[in-house]
DNA sequence: CTTTCTGCAAACTCTTTGCACTCGT
DNA sequence: ACGAGTGCAAAGAGTTTGCAGAAAG
């Protein structure tokens, strides 16, 4: 009925909170396992299911193959670079809610919103317009 | 080497202008076969990226388990109800770019930018609400 | 002790791909 | 006729799950 604190769980939680990337499961497998060697990748996913439950881990999912998992507990948006793949983090200046008023009146709950900007980085950016 | 204009691709591209849903692929597929009874799974998804390089199709990637195809073109951000999965477009007010000033000054490109609310629909917040 | 959690491996879902054939151009 | 596009079926990638045994409370 209750929930455990296995040695598991702590681990997958702690690689989260130290990871300032946006490891997919099987990164934060690699990861786990450099302390807990014989942790299933199974079992990640599932203690990663249960951070996100719990709110400790934000899931983000974007045009990429695998799922990938934020650390960062601050609002905060993102950034996708459309030529290789990298996620960059946002800080966020004002808890801006533009949307959120309308929708409140029309009966919906809002709980988060976030933004994502689509375009290239830099070195992509330099990439694309030197072979035009 | 030229794009041809095949009856397959002319009805992947009919199908997501008409739907005013955001179907995955399968469900794509099911629509089009009620056309090309014999166009394959396969067929459908490459013709979905083809479409997608084009921009003439945007991919919708959220916490749901299979990507989901969105026909309509206009700037428009989404809401998705954590409780059913349903995915609603908000229409925006303005053309808001509050964060890109700052990424071009640090050298990104940015191409387009998006907000996605989370939260409940009211049918799922009543039903919350009914069983706290 | 009881019950949750784990490791393992197999199953599942969604997506991509190799191949021989079809059909636009 | 050439080659991009197709259908089919099989392979890949990422994720979930059933089960017997391990371990937290």
């Amino acid at each position: 009925m209750t929930e455990r604190r296995t040695r598991q769980l702590a681990a997958v939680s702690e690689v989260l909170r130290a990871a300032h990337d946006h490891p997919t499961a099987d990164e934060v497998h690699r990861r786990v396992r450099r302390k807990l060697p014989r942790v299933s990748l199974g079992t990640v996913y599932r203690n990663l299911e249960k951070l996100a439950a719990r709110r400790e881990v934000r899931v983000v999912q974007l045009t990429d193959r695998a799922t990938r998992f934020d650390g960062m507990l601050d609002e905060h948006d993102h950034f996708l670079c459309e030529g290789c793949g990298m996620l960059t983090d946002l800080a966020r200046k004002r808890p801006a809610r533009p949307t959120c008023s309308a929708l409140q009146r029309a009966g919906y709950t809002v709980r988060e919103q976030t933004v994502t900007v689509y375009g290239l980085c830099p070195r992509c950016g330099a990439k694309q317009r030197s072979v035009p």
